[in-house]
Formats: C-alpha cells, structure tokens, sequence
DNA sequence: TGATTAGTGCGCATTTGTGCGTATTTGCGT
DNA sequence: ACGCAAATACGCACAAATGCGCACTAATCA
C-alpha cells in the first residue's frame, strides 16, 4: 500500500467516525504506532485533520478548546451533518445577498446551496470563496489578513467591508452552543467578524451538529437568542423544546 | 510498444485504480522501474497524474500532500522567470509593505520571497494569499468580487481597500509590454485593481519575460515609465537600453 | 555509410520511509 | 499535589525508493 493511500484512508476514517485512536489507525492499517503518529503529523500541518493526544479528530470538532482528549467520542454520523446542510441550503431565496462564515461545517453547506443566478453569496474564508467560485456562484470575499490555520479573514479591512452590507441571510458555524454562553468560538479576531457579520444580516442561521450542544468555547459572539440553529441527532432536552432550534 | 502508449496506458490505470506502485506498472507494461519513474516524471509535469514515493495516483486523489509549490516546468522560458524572480524578491527590504498581483509570474515570485519577519504582503489574488500564508508570511487580502478564471480580486471594495494603503513596494505581471502603449491586460476590472494599486505604491516593478515586449493587450494600466522591468532572455534591442528595463 | 539523438537498462550514491528502544511528557485518578 | 500508566518525541538502524551518470540500442538524417 503507498503511503499516500494511507494518508487517504486515515482522512476517510476520521471523517467518517469524527474521531480514531492511534492503535485503532494502526491496526486497521498494518502498521505501526510510530507511523501512524508521523502521518498524523503531515496530515495535522496539511489542516485535513486535527492531531491530539491519543489520536486525530475530525477539523470542525476539534476546536472547542485547543486540547482535547480522545475520552469523550460520540460518533457523530456524517447523515446528520448532511440533513442539516440540505436544510440550510433550502433556506436561501432567489435575489438575496447571503453570508457564509468560514469552518469545515459551513464548507459542507457550500455543496448543497442552490445554484440562483441571481444570489450573491460573501465568505470570510478563501477557501470558501474558490468552492463557491467554481460553482460558479457570485463570490465576495471580505479583505483582511489570512490566517493561516483557518484560511479566514480577519481585522479592521474585513471587518470595514462588512460596515458596508447588509445580507438577507447568513450561516454560522460554532464551536460552543449553550444556552447561557451562547454561540462561542476558540479565537477573538474570528469571533469579532462573526458578530459583526451577523450585526448585518437579516435572518441569522448556526449550522450545528448535536455534539456542540453545552460546549462552551472561549470567546462568544452571540446570544443564544440571537440565531436559529439548525441540527440534527441526539440534542439535548432542554434544548429540544426552544423555538429557535431546528432539528432535522 | 511506443513509448506514448505506454504513458497512455500508465493513465488509464492510474484512473481506474486511484494509485498504483512503481513495480506494478513495470510489471505490466513489461519495462524496468527506472523507465516506469522517467514516464511518471514526465505524466506529473503534464499535470496528467500526480507522482508520489512509491507510485502515482490520480490527481483528485492527491490533494492530501500535494505541495502548493507550482511545478510550471513545460513552460519554455523557465530558467528566465526563476532568474527574474529571485532578482525581484530581492529588491524586497525589511520592515516594508509589499504588493503583489495576481497572476503565474508573481506566483513564481512568491517562492523567492524573503522570510522576512516584519514584512506584510498584500496581495489581490486568493490563490497567491494561500501560498504566502502557507509560507508563513504576514499576508493580507483585498476585498471583493472573486473571478473564477483567475482567482483575483475586483470591484469597488478592493479599490477601496486599496485606497486605504501606501506600499513601499509591489510587484506586477503585464500580457503586454510596449513602449508607447505601456502595460497592458486583457481585463478591464483587473486592469483597475493593477491601475490604483500601482498609484499607492513607492516603487513600482513589473516582471515579465522577454516574450511579452511588444505586445499589446486590450486594457492599459500603466505608462512604459510607471515601473522598472525586471526580464531576461531575447529583449529586443529598443528596449535593452532603456533606464527602467533591468535585464537578469 | 557514419554521425547524431532519443529511449532504455543498470549500477551506485543518496534520500526517504519505517520500525524499535528509550527518555520525556501528558492525562487521569488518588 | 502526587504518582502511575499511557502516549509521545527523538535518535538510530535498516530497507525501500529515488536520482543520476554511463553504456547500449535503435531510429533518424546528412
């Protein structure tokens, strides 16, 4: 088996069950820890997956703090994060001018947002921006500096171009989901162009999976009042029953 | 069996299988590794399949690894632009504020650039943004509409931003290089962005090879005086005395 | 016919990837 | 706060893969 194939694979698994421990990797892959260590490094400085102690996770679960251990795994299934996408793309209305927050959560959404001649969507994210781009979407993207570990925009140029739209919709991803915490986020300067942006959008939607539910991140940019949530699978019960949570 | 054959059919099973080793193919088509590297050599500069150790795979596969290094070797003036480039790059002084267009030459160029701590790159493109930050240089976006074709930045909120920036020194790429028609480019929005950049900018260089002189494309962004030309190769003899034409 | 050139195989030095042992760090329970 | 077990990083050895120079062959052309 090449290397590369490997690297692949151990992508896929990760995926795919949110999270893999290092001898589940080697095992499954017939080699050693010590490899699975090193390909878990190159794939780490590569973004596609997050290395931490014991294993790897999935990008979008492991930001709630910086270090996370292995202990907790709810395998969250990638059916729901599907739902919840094909729910949110439904949302959006031909003419409108629509925002997408950068995060693996909303880049997902990208693929399943209906292809309106006439909607304008604007990122945050290049890497955003390039998928919508060769979708051949209208894409806008904020100025700013690029941060290298999320390829988001951040600082006073994203955040002056923000100053000047007003979007009829927007979607936000979040590390953290609680109800007296609100929407919460592990870095200031991205937390800062979330809440603006969402300062200028009309209907405001956080794309979540069930697992955020209680998660509390650093830095928070916005009520728990302030944005409908679209989830699926096993959200807690008290958040079940509030008027501002979808679950699909 | 011809040669080309034996490419085509190193493509077709790369295609269908995802990856395969070396020792297969050489198995397969009957001829030793060393001739099986030499093909898949030059199948990955056509951008064909994508060579890893061990083997090949297909190209959608090989994004995990892939560096954002830019392989352009089937290009004929190759050994000129890697001249013109480095001699650009060092004209970069620390503590400056640098612009960078878009375009394949000031990508090559960005491969030269200085690993210089307090230097900020602003740059129009998002493809170019990623490789800076993948560099780990300080690098910052202008706003905008995104142009799927070539991955730059237009529109009033990248002048805008623009407006807001005093660069010490930039660098531009050109289609068209003539005297008494200056520079010039196919694209009128991009033509903008160049054309007011160019006006916050101290000193002002365009790259280009020496195939460009003489031509003339549909947009002006530039008087011939606006900016030194840094080339190499065949100038023809007009411009090789000129004060602002620096030949490597 | 003789010279030239592209393509191929082979040997060798170098680079790269992998596994293993050991020292160090991390997480967790007491 | 402390100690223990697990996980990790690091250095080393070995094997595999690679790149490069050289020799040989076949096709092309003067």
């Amino acid at each position: 088996m090449l290397a590369e194939d490997r690297l692949n694979t151990i992508v896929s698994m990760v995926q795919q069950a949110g999270s893999v421990t290092v001898p589940e990797l080697a095992d499954a892959l017939g080699v050693t820890a010590s490899t699975i260590r090193r390909d878990l490094q190159t794939l780490d400085r590569a973004h596609r997956i997050a290395k931490v102690h014991g294993g790897a996770t999935s990008l979008e679960r492991a930001h709630v703090t910086r270090d996370l251990t292995i202990s907790e795994r709810s395998d969250l299934h990638n059916d729901d994060k599907e739902r919840i996408c094909a729910r949110a793309a439904a949302l959006v209305e031909p003419e409108s001018f629509v925002y997408i927050d950068s995060g693996s959560t909303t880049l997902r959404l990208i693929e399943h947002l209906p292809h309106l001649e006439s909607v304008t969507y604007v990122t945050d994210s290049v890497l955003h921006a390039q998928h919508l781009a060769v979708r051949g979407m209208r894409t806008v993207v904020l100025g700013g500096e690029l941060k290298p570990e999320t390829e988001a925009l951040v600082g006073p140029d994203a955040l002056a171009t923000l100053d000047r739209y007003n979007f009829n919709c927007g979607f936000w991803g979040s590390n953290g989901v609680a109800a007296e915490q609100g929407f919460t986020t592990p870095d200031i300067e991205e937390a800062q162009v979330k809440r603006i942006s969402m300062r200028h959008t009309a209907k405001r939607f956080v794309i979540s999976d069930a697992s955020k539910f209680g998660m509390v991140a650093p830095v928070k940019f916005a009520d728990f009042r302030d944005a409908t949530i679209i989830t699926a699978g096993e959200v807690p019960a008290k958040y079940q029953s509030m008027d501002n949570v979808i679950t699909v």
